[in-house]
DNA sequence: AATGAATGAGGTTTCATTCAT
DNA sequence: GATGAATGAAACCTCATTCAT
């Protein structure tokens, strides 16, 4: 890497650990430079704003998150397989990037502009699951045809679990696994019966 | 209503409003007093802080959101029809106060100062959700034993409901009505099994 | 006493005891109504503003000081006896009025203009003093001719003793009067010899 | 000088002038900055409030005299010496500096804050007078064994002499230290016979 | 005479951004 | 590339004063 790259994922690192911590509006360019450490001008040679640094955060997770779900669009698996093992990658990654998580899940709405991103970025999602149950239902193997409604029970179960488990309780990374398995389980069983 | 009712609670409709549209930290209390009609320092003999007017905006919310929980609590009829019947009462109120539920799904969180308040609200509903999937468990009404997990399920597809179908589709409040209740039926056909 | 007089004389009690706590600036409109018992709008049927009245309160003050000096101006009695008897009294009056006490001697700076106002104040005391040595002098009862440095160690050493002795170190008036006999017998014996 | 330290002192000076002319309420950030000619947000890079600023010049005026008198308190030379000696010092630093005299004299009590800090600074003064003073005590050089009636002589007339002499009458600094000898003089006279 | 709600000018302070070095 | 001092717009909040009742 060279000196500017490394400078600037110095700066990336120190945004997010900031950003999770104590949400956009509360974070400050000065306590983004302190923990990067470096002055508070070269801030302004890697990015325009404070918003564009945000920005840029936002659509690394998003793009990492849409990456993993590409590679399950094509899968031969039974749905139930692909969902669970999609979710648990999904899962895991936001395990392994709480600050990241925290981020997405809590301070996307902070502004107007990244409302409509968080929609934008949630129905990218919503589509990859919705061709992988279309597949199912034209199979046969599932019974309940409305498709966003069951979308929807998939995704905001997700939320739910990570917000609760992970972050709240702070279970480990195989417990939530175990337990979403479960509970994307219960949610097939009802919609294929 | 007195004078200072009238004011107040012109204060509170515009922070509603303005704090649902911009976000907390966009929304300035020059802007509230411009929507109120009412000067700067009026403000301030209602509210020590915008931080004091958001407050007690989200407790009358969550106060309300609880009094409808409650109302639940006791009830004889079967699991299935508490749930729906709860949940659709809760959605009727969202719905009809949508600026509120903007605020509470998308503003409670981006501030650190308010995290616990949010985790400590959906708690209460956890609690209340709980106790009824408990007695129906008892009954040998539902198989399923993770309370919990269930218990996710459902907030989880309530929340996410809300905001796909409400606030990013605009749909009618009985089309909404009838997803959840389906929804619902979906989840419950598979605990129950 | 008619209700006006009444109401206004609460008022004065109110701002004396409020400004000697808490000093000018820090003392608010509001405080003194909220003492008083009256209503905001009140304050204002009786002084044309908080200058005004802490301005009434000064002039109180150092009216009733003047009076008791110019009790003292025709005396027939020694300097030594005229001096301590004169400053007895003085002492007494700020030691029964404590608060008063706290707003001449500390408070009087707060505002340019009031400062002019205490140096014209002083002036008085000065000038009665003065004349009071100047017989003195004229009989040979006093030897140091520099009449404006004598009354500048009296002046100067009366307020230090009431700060230090009665404000700080809250000593009873006996004492007090005690002490300021002493000090001023020593100073008279440098000053006769 | 650094460009930050030419800036602090700018500051630092700006507001010593302000505060001695206009009161510590009456100064206002804007008018420091406006005089030192630097932005508004420049203060507080230097600066946390404006209470600040003013507790570290009166912090840096009582630690001066502090010095001053430090010098004086192993001194072998005899009582009335010392105590003279030590007080033209002190007059000719306040007399150099008149806005910082204005500032003690007037402004340090005018604030609840202050007081404590006002009689805290004094206390200091008088401590190492009384050693002094003291010592004379037990050589047999001075009569009147009440020491602290005695500093509150001296305090007092020091006081009194530099705010009636120095900044009523602005007398020549000659003149005001030769006063202070003679008082001073009449002083220990009355207490050494 | 009295009330107390409303006003709004004016203050303090913050912080994203710029700029000279 | 990097620095960090300086900027100034814009926010929050206070409170003496006014005014309708």
């Amino acid at each position: 890497m060279s000196q500017s790259e490394i400078t600037k994922s110095k700066l990336i690192s120190a945004a997010k650990k900031i950003f999770s911590e104590k949400g956009y509006y509360d974070t400050k360019v000065s306590d983004i430079v302190k923990e990067a450490g470096v002055a508070q001008g070269t801030f302004y040679l890697y990015f325009k704003s404070k918003e564009e640094i945000f920005k840029e955060i936002i659509l690394d997770i998003t793009g990492n998150i849409e990456n993993i779900l590409k590679k399950y669009e094509k899968s031969k698996d039974s749905v139930e397989k692909i969902i669970i093992d999609l979710k648990a990658e999904v899962t895991t990654y936001l395990y392994t990037h709480k600050e990241i998580a925290r981020i997405f899940l809590f301070q996307l709405f902070t502004m107007k502009e990244f409302i409509d991103l968080y929609f934008e970025t949630l129905e990218k999602f919503e589509k990859i699951e919705k061709s992988i149950i279309e597949r199912a239902i034209k199979e046969g193997k599932i019974k309940y045809k409305n498709i966003d409604n069951l979308v929807n029970i998939l995704l905001g179960y997700g939320r739910r679990l990570f917000e609760d488990e992970v972050l709240l309780k702070n279970k480990s990374l195989d417990e939530v696994l175990k337990l979403q398995k479960e509970g994307l389980q219960i949610i097939f069983k009802g919609a294929t019966t």
